[in-house]
RNA sequence: GGGCAAGUGGCGGAAUGGUAUACGCGGUAGUCUCAAAAACUACUAGCCGCAAGGCUGUGAGGGUUCGACUCCCUCUUUGCCCACCA
């Protein structure tokens, strides 16, 4: 063989890219016959590709190449999650435009998402943040509007009283607005919701769904849901929600929410001071203090099942928006009401658990719909016009998109940015005709998160979202990857949109991914989450430099199980380094010679478990499989077969060094990347020769090697097994009960 | 308080009812070298032993089994997510 020089990455990386790229060697052909759609969770432009992008997009290419391999025509896209605060934070900090500092960033990060060496396919791609993609929010929008599925209404929130906004919690500082300082109370904002609870019932996941989705996603999506049953019970002119009416016999007080009309309609000043106290607190606040406070209304109610008048009690305990947001407490059964019971002093009564209230049954769920206003400038416009005469107005569908204009002032004035650029907000009304004013509002930017991978399908489709056509031939998504993070919010919004989308004919399915996939987290080489103030983060561009982008896409392949948290490690990349150099110096030694049985079985053996492995996410086994043949070659004669065998398993993981040792050997050789994957000959994966393992009463005394022949002839391998000297030892004297053969295993010997 | 996941060498981890610690890192010793680095070779869970071998060992305790890291029960610790949801 060709005798070549040291393995520099930096000679080999960038030139494939270059001429992949040339080729057009990843693209997406126009008519797939065997589809195969591997999403990753489009990442957010935050200016450099960081570590843990690199590991969600180097794992999923390997994963994708695998599959390319193995006869798929993969779809594999990428596109930003461009709109969103972070831009609108860095804009009014460094004095930039968001969208020059998202743009920007944009093209860092494509530029750096190159030099991974995925076979991401670009001409699939979506910017949120441009109005050929956000004109289809607009539109969604509209549809969701029409259907009754987006309203307007009302929820308590953080309310700023000076600035006149509504706070993320984030922007809360000891209880103080982050600009102006003054007191964040909590007040019913109008804003616009999605209807999300409308598909409760169907978002909740079945025992067993036909979607390959993780435990922890559809146990946890199913609790978010929170669907309960019970019962709703009258107390004269207040309605109570209980899970349990079996023991409202033991109902010694009621309490309602500081926002129940009922409490609301209270005159006496101490009730209102109370309730004014409980709005000043934040969520957070509420959440954290869980001592009990309350005042006594003054009025009574019925209890229908004992006929007793029982005070009603004014508490933040019990939630407005849960329920009727009254309760009807049951000291003797239930913790928070006993600890309030017992601090003011109220009656506790035994309840028989068997009392039978007049009541309707109800349904109850702990998912809220889902509010989607926020004031803000750095998002989808909501596409409504305020009429003094018409009210709510749609923009028609043919005036979309409406555009977010570029010279807004977007820094904080205490109403929606949008709103103080008089030229754009008003408008005439599109049915009436008279003046009328825009929504100032924009859209959440979990809106576009919800349905950017049907974008992906067909991104410069302009006839509507995406192209029902291809969308059908492509959809839905066959894995899904992405963080533990978005088990809540994103997925659940994105499979919430899917099932609209079949509601209003755009899709036949109902899960719009057969499989999701979480990834784990790398955490800084100290072991905590790489963050700038801690100086742990470990830079990918400085460490691609020093080891290649081979050996960084391995390492995070190998560094753990796909799904867990580690630390980064820089002695161990310099292991897979060592195992790259080795595999470039093996080129040299391959000789014309053929593989004997046993090298055959074991490079069977590593082609199925390298796939089997490639198929499930377990990369991390399926490198250390690779590594131990390489052992094996190393102290042998290596062959060719099985030296161009060795480079195709490793091509998926290292894409760049396996090309150019491919075309050392044959330089007139097509892609290693559009070889098949090398098929398995079942009978390698049979050793000739076994060893069985022998032993007394479970515990291991010996082992023999037998022919894979007489694995069926018990007696034999009994005969061989009581042969040997450290068996006798154990066997001698003692009356054998029982013996256990497991076919070429072991053989147990019960004395 | 609830849910989910996990606890195995000095470290990352492998093994999902059948040889516990594969693979990699780190460490020790050696070869090469004037020397170092690199590379290569051997060893590397603990205890006893010159060795052959033996005993102990997968968070703790119990159970099922010829046999348990793996299955069941009780407890415990850690991580993540949710949480005054009636």
């Amino acid at each position: 063989m060709k005798k070549i020089g040291k393995y520099f990455p930096k000679d080999v990386e960038p030139k494939w890219q270059e001429i992949w790229a040339k080729d057009g060697l990843y693209k997406f052909p126009k008519n797939p016959k065997k589809k195969y759609y591997n999403l990753v969770e489009l990442p957010y432009p935050s200016g450099d590709l960081h570590m843990g992008h690199w590991f969600n997009f180097a794992t999923a290419d390997v994963h994708a190449r695998y599959k390319r391999m193995s006869g798929f025509d993969v779809f594999f896209p990428n596109g930003f999650d461009a709109f969103g605060l972070p831009a609108e934070n860095a804009a009014i900090k460094h004095n930039i435009h968001p969208k020059d500092w998202t743009m920007k960033n944009i093209e860092t990060m494509t530029l750096q998402f190159k030099t991974i060496g995925t076979m991401i396919d670009w001409d699939y791609t979506t910017i949120t943040c441009l109005p050929e993609f956000y004109r289809w929010n607009q539109w969604i929008f509209l549809k969701m509007f029409e259907k009754g599925i987006a309203y307007r209404g009302k929820a308590l929130s953080n309310w700023c009283p000076v600035d006149q906004t509504v706070l993320a919690n984030e922007h809360i500082e000891a209880g103080k607005c982050w600009r102006c300082g003054s007191e964040v109370i909590q007040k019913e904002v109008e804003q616009w919701f999605l209807k999300i609870t409308d598909y409760a019932d169907s978002l909740i996941w079945p025992e067993n769904p036909k979607v390959d989705w993780p435990k922890e996603v559809r146990e946890g999506q199913n609790n978010w849901i929170g669907k309960s049953e019970g019962m709703l019970i009258d107390f004269g002119e207040i309605g109570v929600f209980t899970t349990r009416p079996e023991t409202s016999d033991g109902a010694t007080f009621l309490v309602v929410a500081p926002e129940h009309k009922f409490a609301q309609a209270i005159e006496s000043q101490e009730v209102k001071d109370y309730i004014k106290q409980a709005s000043k607190k934040t969520e957070m606040e509420r959440k954290e203090d869980r001592t009990k406070s309350g005042i006594f209304t003054g009025k009574y109610v019925k209890n229908p099942v004992t006929n007793k008048d029982i005070p009603v009690w004014v508490s933040d305990y019990v939630l407005a928006g849960y329920g009727t947001g009254a309760i009807m407490a049951v000291p003797f059964a239930d913790e928070r009401d006993k600890e309030f019971a017992e601090k003011f002093n109220l009656p506790i009564v035994e309840t028989s658990f068997k009392a039978k209230p007049e009541g309707k049954k109800t349904v109850n769920y702990h998912l809220r719909d889902w509010s989607i206003s926020r004031q803000r400038y750095w998002g989808t416009p909501v596409p409504i016009v305020y009429c003094a005469e018409c009210g709510l107005v749609p923009v028609p569908m043919a005036d979309l998109p409406i555009e977010l204009p570029y010279n807004v002032d977007y820094t904080p004035k205490g109403k929606p940015p949008l709103a103080t650029d008089e030229e754009w907000l008003n408008v005439k009304c599109p049915k009436c005709g008279h003046d009328a004013k825009r929504d100032a509002e924009t859209l959440d930017t979990f809106f576009d998160s919800a349905w950017y991978y049907y974008r992906y399908v067909s991104p410069n489709f302009d006839k509507g979202p995406f192209d029902e056509k291809e969308v059908g031939k492509i959809m839905p998504v066959d894995v899904y990857v992405g963080g533990s993070e978005h088990i809540l919010g994103h997925t659940l919004y994105a499979r919430f949109f899917t099932k609209f989308f079949k509601e209003i004919g755009l899709v036949s399915f109902d899960e719009f991914a057969l499989k999701r996939v979480q990834h784990g987290v790398i955490l800084g080489p100290d072991g905590n989450r790489m963050s700038k103030s801690k100086g742990n983060v470990v830079n990918p561009d400085k460490v691609v430099k020093e080891y290649g982008a081979d050996a960084v896409r391995l390492y995070l392949c190998f560094m753990m199980p796909y799904e867990a948290t580690a630390p980064w490690s820089t002695g161990a990349i310099s292991g897979i380094y060592r195992f790259l150099k080795r595999i470039w110096e093996l080129s040299e030694k391959v000789e014309t010679v053929h593989p004997n049985v046993s090298d055959l079985t074991m490079m069977h053996k590593t082609i199925k478990k390298v796939g089997d492995d490639l198929n499930n996410f377990h990369f991390n086994t399926a490198v250390s499989s690779l590594m131990s043949w390489l052992n094996y070659l190393s102290v042998k004669q290596t062959s060719k077969e099985e030296y161009d065998t060795f480079l195709k398993l490793l091509a998926p993981f290292a894409p760049h060094i396996t090309e150019e040792l491919y075309h050392l050997n044959d330089l007139s050789a097509n892609s290693i990347h559009l070889d098949n994957w090398p098929t398995i000959q079942s009978k390698y994966l049979i050793e000739e020769e076994l060893r069985i393992v022998v032993q007394v009463n479970g515990r291991l005394r010996d082992t023999i090697i037998t022919q894979n022949t007489n694995l069926k002839n018990q007696n034999l391998i009994e005969e061989e097994a009581k042969k040997c000297v450290n068996v006798q030892k154990y066997l001698e004297g003692q009356a054998i009960k029982k013996v256990i053969y497991v076919e070429g295993k072991l053989i147990n010997f019960v004395i």
